[in-house]
DNA sequence: TTGTCTTTTGTCAGTGGCTGACATTAGCCT
DNA sequence: AGGCTAATGTCAGCCACTGACAAAAGACAA
């Protein structure tokens, strides 16, 4: 409501903001090539700074720090995800919505993360992360936080009151363990593509019942292996 | 098999051993009192050890890390966790094992972390762990490790691969979820005594079932609330 | 075009976690 | 007492990160 009937789709930025995103996009893909081929112990913010040839300083004008370069791809796919979910009819029982979230969110995602980074560079970089302590950390600590929106998002559609009734958390924090084994197995599997880990998710929803009732001796695992 | 047939229990430790028992006791609970105090960001390590007046480099000969330091406790009560499920009798379901063994070990805990730091000390530490990011991050990646010892050692016991069949890690993951939740709820209630989280723990142990099938507005969290 | 305003960038100095190297202290043992 | 070894202190240095200030470099109006 700010210019006037005015059909505002893209102004094309002047030349200073293209040239930040130019800077910002360069230091991201500098970033995660360096940690994905050197590792990212090994990789200090100098050296992505100089790859850009920009001061060090500069690069934490653009991130907070190192740690958040590593996660930027994942910060869209996290908030896709959670977009995936409020657009669930509300209907669908929880754990219903949440699958049907995830699925479809992995059949979406391609497109975006392409218009930040290459696919390849990306899928590259979440298997480091699992391989990096310090970053998998950091990864686990922003999953937590993602089940927590999607808990208080779930508990809204119920009229539950997340902080008096614990299944919503509950729910999250099974689903996000699932998550989290799924992909655990698809970072060391090889078949590093979106429709193998869109495929391993499916599998390893379908075992978390099985999973639980824990008559493990009698069947074998019904349906998909690792 | 050193000294033959020698009655060898405890044959008192030398000043030299006992200086540094007493040295890294102090450091810890130095550090857990100006954590829990000042909070753990704003402690710097040589806060630490001026107040055990040792060097900076003293403190890093008995920790690797100033994180370390935050976790000793934590460190034994995981360790005293796996020994308490290693203890189940074979007969037991998975998850009927993990669920003894927690509570087992809640009933056990207490002198083996006395042994350590005064009872609260922990406590009020556990919820500095809680409440800080960086603390959170290394506590749901240690956490990860355990959950994945714990499915090792169920796939023992059931006699499964953990590399072929996700159940155990399914499983585990879930558990560590439920685990989670009851941490973080217990961390911000004013009960803060071991036998309200044991009580919280088979509360919300009790409520996965009912989160998981997810027919919330049927029922009323069934049970206790938080 | 020129001059002004504002944003972006570089430079510099400093803090805190952490490490390797080397000298010093202090328990230990004959 | 004197030598051996383990614990400690000191020092120099790396890296992530921050505040402060000065130096470019777009944006915009006259």
């Amino acid at each position: 409501m700010e210019t006037v009937g005015a059909a505002e789709a893209a102004p094309r930025p002047g030349l200073r903001e293209r040239k930040k995103q130019r800077t910002r996009d360069a230091l991201l893909r500098a970033a995660l090539e360096l940690f994905t081929t050197r590792g990212y112990e090994q990789t200090t913010v100098d050296d992505i700074a100089e790859a850009v040839d920009v001061s060090q300083r500069t690069f934490f004008r653009y991130f907070p720090g190192k740690e958040e370069a590593a996660f930027a791809v994942q910060d869209m796919v996290e908030e896709q995800f959670l977009e995936s979910l409020r657009a669930r009819p509300p209907h669908e029982a929880p754990l219903e919505a949440l699958r049907r979230a995830v699925l479809d969110n992995w059949d979406r995602i391609g497109e975006a993360i392409m218009s930040l980074v290459p696919l390849e560079l990306h899928l590259r970089m979440f298997r480091a992360i699992e391989s990096t302590p310090a970053l998998l950390a950091a990864h686990l600590r922003r999953s937590v936080e993602t089940e927590e929106q999607l808990a208080r998002l779930l508990a809204a559609r119920e009229g539950l009151d997340v902080d008096t009734d614990p299944r919503p958390r509950l729910l999250t924090a099974a689903f996000g363990g699932v998550m989290r084994v799924t992909g655990r197995q698809w970072s060391t599997s090889e078949d590093l593509s979106l429709e193998g880990i869109r495929a391993l998710t499916a599998a390893y929803l379908d075992q978390m019942g099985p999973a639980l009732t824990g008559n493990w001796r009698a069947t074998g695992p019904s349906g998909s292996g690792g």
